[in-house]
DNA sequence: CGGTTCGTTGAGGCCCATCAATCTATGTGG
DNA sequence: CCACATAGATTGATGGGCCTCAACGAACCG
C-alpha cells in the first residue's frame, strides 16, 4: 500500500469505458477506481444471445456489463432454464470466477451488448493491495446474496402476479432508481420466454399474468419499454421492500449525507 | 491435513471455540485464525426455536454457529415463511451483517445450540489488515450465493422429488463430506414443515413425497437420523452435482474426470 | 393423564403446466 | 411488392402437481 500504483494519477487518460458506471461507483476512492480502470480489457461488442460463459465453462476475465442485457442461468437435464441474475449494465457478470475457477452457471448476452473485462489475476491483485477494493468485492457478493434471497422468497412462496410485480419493482428500482414515485417507465427487453426463465413459470402463464396486471392497471407494455403506472399499489401486491437492493442510488445517503 | 497448529505457536491460550471449526479453516494462515479467534467473543448457548435476530433486526455482531442448525428465513404477509439457507455447524449465520447494517432475513436457531459472535467493526478491521481475511470473507458470500443459485433453480424448475432429493444431496455433502459413497447418514433436526419452508412446499405434500422416496428405497429415516442408501440413484434423481458447493473436503477430485 | 408437537391420511379444488393453434410483427429473398 | 420464414405474443382446452382444509395417530412431557 506504499508505492504509487498508476501513473495515471497525474497525467490525463482517455475516458475509460468503465468511467461513470455502477460498477465502478462500487469503489469509494479515486484511487481505487482508478487502478480499476488501468486493470480493464478493451471493451467488446455482442450481439444477442451469445454465451459469453457456457455453463462449467472456466475463465479468468470478470466481465462487467457496460451497455444491453445479460442473465446468469442454470438448466436441467430436460433443458428447462431458470434464470438466476438478471445483469444490466453496470452489473458485474461473473463475479464468481474471482475466487472460484469454475462457475456453476451460464452466462448468456440477451440484447446488444458491450462489456468490459479484467483479469481475475488482477482484480485479485488489487483486492490484496487496496482493502477497499476487497470489500467492495466482498460487498457485490453481498448484494447478490440478497437479491438472490429475495427470489428464493418469491419462487417459493408467491404468486405468478407477485413474482412478475416483485421483478418490475426490482427492475425499476435498479433501473431508473426511482423512490416509489408514481410513475416508472423502462426499457424491458425481455421476451416473455425469459421473464417466464427469471420467475419460474412458462411463458403462456406470464402472458395471460401480465394481462391480469395490465387489466389491473398496474402495468402497461408498449414496443420493448414496461410503464409502471402506480407503483406504489405494484408494491403493495408484490411485497416489494427495496431495502434488500442495498445498492441504489440514495441508499448510501443513510451513512453520509454528503452525497447526490 | 496439517491443521493441527493452531495454539501451540506462542502463548498457552485456551483452547478457542472456534477452533476446530469448518469457519476457522476457511482461513489459511495461522496468523489469520488466531487474530480470529483472539476476537471471538465466549460462546452462547442457545434454545431451540430461539430468534439470533429477528427479521430486519440490525445487529454488531457475526455469528458462527458451533453446534446446533439454524436457518435464514424471509416471511410474506400472510405468514408464510421461506428458509433461504440451513445453517449448520461451522457456518457463519449472517456474514451479511459484515457490510449491511439491517439483514433482510431473519435467523432462527431450531436445535439447541451453541454460537460464537465476532464483532463486526473487529472483522472489518481484520479484513483490512490481512489481505487473506478479506478474501476469505468474499469466498464465503460467493459460497453462499453459489447454494442460493442451486436452490433458486430447485424452487424454479424442479418437482417436490427432486427438491427434496437435491437438499439430501446436499446435506449430505456439507455434514459428511461424502463423494457419492454409496450409502450416508447423518442427523436431521429438521420437522417436516421445515422442510416444507426451505423446498417452497406444504408439510402434507412433503409429507407424502417423503413416502414415495422411501417406498423408492431412496431415503431411510429413523429417529432424526437420515440415511441415503443409494447416493448414485439419488444424485441423479435430483440431478445432483457437488461442484456448486465449492467448498467440501474432497473438491478437487470432482474436477477432472473428462478432461485428461 | 391431558396437552402439545409432529407425523400421517383423506377429500376436494385451484393454480399453473402442457399441448396446440392462431395471430402479429419483422425480416428475407425472389 | 409479394411469398415465405421466423420469433414472439396470444388464446383455448385439458390435466396434473401441489395446496387447502380437516381429522386422526403417535410420541413426548410436565
Amino acid at each position: 500500500m506504499l508505492e504509487e500504483v498508476q501513473r495515471g494519477t497525474s497525467r490525463p487518460r482517455p475516458p475509460s469505458a468503465l468511467a461513470g458506471t455502477r460498477f465502478l461507483s462500487a469503489f469509494r476512492t479515486d484511487e481505487e477506481q482508478q487502478a480499476l480502470e488501468a486493470a480493464a480489457l478493451p471493451v467488446r461488442t455482442l450481439r444477442p444471445n451469445t454465451d459469453l460463459l457456457r455453463e462449467g465453462e472456466a475463465t479468468d476475465q470478470l466481465h462487467i456489463l457496460i451497455e444491453g442485457w445479460g442473465c446468469r442461468y442454470k438448466t436441467t437435464r430436460d433443458g428447462s432454464r431458470q434464470i438466476v441474475a438478471l445483469v444490466v449494465p453496470g452489473d458485474m457478470a461473473n463475479l464468481d470466477s474471482l475466487l472460484f475457477g469454475r462457475p456453476d452457471f451460464g452466462v448468456r448476452i440477451l440484447t446488444a451488448a458491450k462489456t468490459v473485462a479484467i483479469p481475475c489475476d488482477a482484480a485479485l491483485a488489487l483486492a490484496e493491495r487496496h482493502a477497499g477494493i476487497g470489500r467492495a468485492f466482498t460487498r457485490l457478493a453481498l448484494g447478490e446474496n440478497a437479491v438472490l434471497s429475495q427470489w428464493a422468497l418469491c419462487l417459493g412462496r408467491k404468486s405468478a402476479q407477485q413474482r412478475l410485480a416483485h421483478l418490475f419493482c426490482e427492475l425499476g428500482r435498479r433501473l431508473t432508481g426511482e423512490n416509489a414515485s408514481d410513475d416508472v417507465s423502462f426499457d424491458l427487453p425481455l421476451t416473455q420466454e425469459q421473464l417466464a426463465d427469471t420467475l419460474g413459470l412458462t411463458s403462456v402463464h406470464v402472458n395471460r399474468t401480465l394481462q391480469q396486471l395490465r387489466g389491473e392497471g398496474l402495468v402497461e407494455t408498449a414496443n420493448r419499454t414496461i410503464t409502471l403506472p402506480d407503483v406504489p399499489r405494484l408494491r403493495d401486491l408484490a411485497e416489494f421492500d427495496p431495502a434488500y437492493l442495498h445498492c441504489g442510488t440514495v441508499d448510501t445517503s443513510a451513512l453520509s449525507p454528503a452525497t447526490t
